[in-house]
DNA sequence: CGTTGCATTGAGTGTTGTCAAGCTCTGTGG
DNA sequence: CCACAGAGCTTGACAACACTCAATGCAACG
């Protein structure tokens, strides 16, 4: 079964389409048949483990976390359900971050080995590996202008609706839902965005006071999307989405 | 002639070593004979403009600035003479981002078209391609890490010590140099490392008093290495360094 | 029911930003 | 040779956004 709907890649180069498609689905079949399971926290890779395997997740979030010896933490990336996690692992020796469940997750797993070897022999598995590491560049790009740039508001509502569109782009949220469930805590929240959770907290509020978005028990509401998408930078990722599936 | 160091792709998995080097030679051969040329301040490739080649740069240092509509800019990397430039290009439809000279620059152009064939005919170049992006995408994370996490004078000691490592990487400094032409005003730096121009300032003043780091004329010196070293997050990058050339 | 993790809020502090002025240096034109 | 303009650097005084510390509430869970 084909996965990928087909805009999925829309607003990248059209004439990749059926390449990417093609290589997609060659990586699919060399995943190993049964998923592994993780409970929330649990870490499916370990800071310094050299990591054998590539994920594609299938459900839950997880998210790539950097410790500092004194104890701060950043999160660097989010991987959403169909992403490919841990590509980085199959060319550099070392593994410097965590990669942590946000959530119960399962996954399927391929030996390192065994996507570089499909890698050189099928030209579109390399054209889709290639085009997972760019849609992840071209994320961290936004990232870093908005922690660079962007104020606790601007940072909070960004996140809110990059992460609303991405689950769109992925068809686990409908074109036009309003509410998904975000699996972290503040203290996460805080951790990803360079912020303290004590400031997370009141920009919550303030966002809650002004009728822009309402949250709970690990839901969030956007009820004013659109403001919420001005408050955000005007940084150009409206079609911010998770990697195709 | 191979410009290849020995030791260049070091730290990174060495299986990878001879793919590397033939891949980086073939895609040289590829490269258009004649030089282009720019000037400090102009632009190599424009928002909004879809960018129809990818450059090697070859002297002089150039960066990607993200501009906001009211006036603010965050730049979102740096590179420096032999990295590929622009690659991203090959996969999105839009060029979000202007790419600058900051110095007077040299660089080979090829079409991108040209190198996306090459990429699909030689898995050597797809995979020196793969690890352009899987090294950039190294480096952004731990930009990240440093936007999110670090204070003023730890990004200011972090960018010194990691952009005098990349030089030495790629050969353009000796092992044990402590001083470097660094071509970026204070206002260039502060839309680098996310600060404003004023409090680079006052934190270039500190590191002065300290005996830490000499500024003048386009120059620094790094008096004391280990300090500013120590000062910089323990973000794992002693090996940051420029692409392979 | 304690305990534990998470959310919430207040009061006070501090790092960084803002505004504004003056400085140095360089190149240019009178 | 001097006057001037412009770009970049430097500094001070003040404001603000975000952090720290601390306490409380509130679930979920053993």
């Amino acid at each position: 079964m084909n996965r990928l709907a087909s805009d999925t890649y829309a607003l990248h180069r059209p004439e990749l389409h059926t390449a990417l498609t093609r290589g997609d689905r060659e990586i699919d079949k060399l995943m190993q048949p049964n998923p592994r399971r993780f409970r929330a926290r649990q870490e499916l890779a370990v800071q310094g483990d050299p990591l054998a395997h590539v994920f594609r997740l299938h459900e839950g979030w997880c998210a790539r976390v950097r410790s500092l010896p004194d104890g701060r933490a950043q999160i660097i990336t989010v991987s959403l359900p169909g992403d490919l996690v841990g590509l980085k692992g199959m060319f550099l020796a070392e593994q410097v971050d965590a990669i942590y469940a946000l959530s119960d997750v399962t996954a399927l797993t391929v030996e390192q080995s065994r996507l570089r070897e499909a890698m050189r022999a099928d030209p579109d598995v390399a054209t889709r590996i290639s085009f997972q590491l760019v849609d992840e560049e071209r994320r961290l790009h936004n990232r870093v202008v908005r922690l660079g740039q962007a104020d606790a508001g601007e940072r909070i509502a960004a996140m809110l609706v990059s992460l609303r569109a991405r689950l769109v782009r992925a068809k686990l949220l409908p074109q036009d839902a309003r509410a998904y469930r975000l699996p972290m805590t503040q203290v996460q929240i805080a951790d990803f965005l360079g912020l303290t959770p004590v400031h997370v907290n009141r920009v919550f509020r303030r966002l809650r006071e002004e009728g822009l978005a309402k949250f709970g028990s690990g839901l969030v509401d956007l009820l004013d999307l659109d403001r919420l998408a001005r408050l955000a930078l005007p940084v150009q990722d409206s079609f911010e989405r998770a990697a195709p599936r």
